[in-house]
DNA sequence: GTGGCACCTAGTGGATCCATTTCCAAGTGT
DNA sequence: ACACTTGGAAATGGATCCACTAGGTGCCAC
């Protein structure tokens, strides 16, 4: 430091957060945009998150650059970054693609499941059953499913998955704040099934309750286009 | 320019290609990643390229993280970036990947497949069955396929695709090296039988032929586990 | 002779400044 | 009054320089 920069580093990035400055902007942008502070087709302005987080334009653009390749942003020459805004079918297709990914990731993933993370499951899908919080809702149902496939070593099957889960995180909420919370006793179902084909290492049974809730969630949503205001 | 560099731009970057220079310097690492020309687990540093192309670190920085986003180059905090090496158990899971959803892909495509695309398949397929040098065939099967797929308006599901072709295509010239072209007929064959359901818009069996076609190409990779030396 | 520690050299990450493109708005001409 | 052009403002892309971190090497002590 001591570059006429003068308080660089002094904002809030340098706090704590693992390694380079850049992954510590990729981590908050990361958060906004999956809590929905962003939001879809907003824009993200380099300057405007370089002087909020006290650091130069530079780590922004490389975070910028990790979110695009995890599906969080898109970019575009001379224009800028935006949260990519999807439609009703683009959504869908999404759904269709996890339905057979995730699968496929499971089954990598149960044989290397340790007790731990088995337990930790149980504790998380408790915890989902006893709140009532949407955006707990969705902070803790995606980690129970990430967390199942967390015994996969294969890094483009993960990436793949966790790419999905990013780019439709804001319609699964806003799904869950229109329709309520009505049929979630369903959900619970289908988690239970899943954990208890877990604990038994049954990779066929894990497929098939897996790729069920997710079809299941699919043709839900497909009954709600009003979650796709203005496009789909 | 005019700036104490001298003669920055003179390279050779500058002379065509899209837009802007990370962009081009990305084109160029990309052709010599699938070329082979750097080959898995080799490293590549950032000042290297930057020389050899007459432009400075920043844009091959970028253009390194625009190649990790397409699964062409790994990055690792303060040690630089990596084409990464796959064993064969990761091609393996890779091939099941492609083996569900380019099926998806391509059902999502047959429908907005223009009639230019379906001669171009013809004209591509043509000149497979001619030609007889390895990287011909494996650009021209490339070209085959994504082409197939050029239909597909899902952003998420064509980008997933090209990244599993992508990470895979040294593996692929490994194993047509040592095995020969001795069975490319069958090949030829399933390409037939996959363009036929296209002409005739039969989604069907479009994905009846495309998911045998890379079940195939997997089982018959899963016999030649001396393409992965030294880590499979 | 071996193991550990310090120094040194590459090589990446970050900050600042400059060039270029884009978009919007105002002005002018028809 | 409408359309086209041009100028300016804003935001992105790129270059250079500085700071920091990881490996490697050599030296010293045990």
């Amino acid at each position: 430091m001591t570059r006429p920069g003068g308080e660089t580093r002094g904002g809030g990035v340098t706090a704590a957060g693992p390694g380079t400055t850049s992954e510590r902007i990729a981590c908050y942008l990361r958060r906004e945009i999956l809590d929905g502070t962003i939001g879809p087709g907003q824009r993200i302005r380099q300057e405007d998150v370089a002087e909020r987080l006290g650091a130069s334009r530079l780590p922004v653009r490389e975070a910028l650059r990790m979110l695009a390749a995890e599906g969080l942003t898109e970019l575009e020459t001379n224009k800028g970054a935006r949260v990519p805004a999807l439609d009703s079918h683009e959504v869908d297709v999404i759904y269709q693609m996890r339905e057979r990914l995730e699968p496929l990731a499971v089954t990598q993933s149960i044989a290397n499941l340790s007790a731990d993370a088995l337990a930790e499951l149980d504790v998380i899908q408790t915890r989902i059953e006893r709140g009532d919080d949407v955006g707990e809702f969705l902070r803790l149902d995606r980690e129970f499913h990430l967390l199942s496939y967390s015994g996969c070593a294969i890094e483009q099957l993960l990436s793949s998955v966790t790419r999905l889960w990013n780019c439709t995180q804001h319609y699964r909420r806003a799904f869950m704040t229109i329709s309520g919370s009505g049929r979630r006793w369903i959900v619970n179902a289908e988690h239970r099934l899943l954990l208890d084909a877990l604990v038994r290492r049954d990779p066929t049974d894990a497929e098939r309750y897996l790729s069920g809730h997710i079809r299941r969630t699919r043709m839900e949503l497909a009954r709600h286009p009003e979650v796709f205001t203005g496009r789909g």
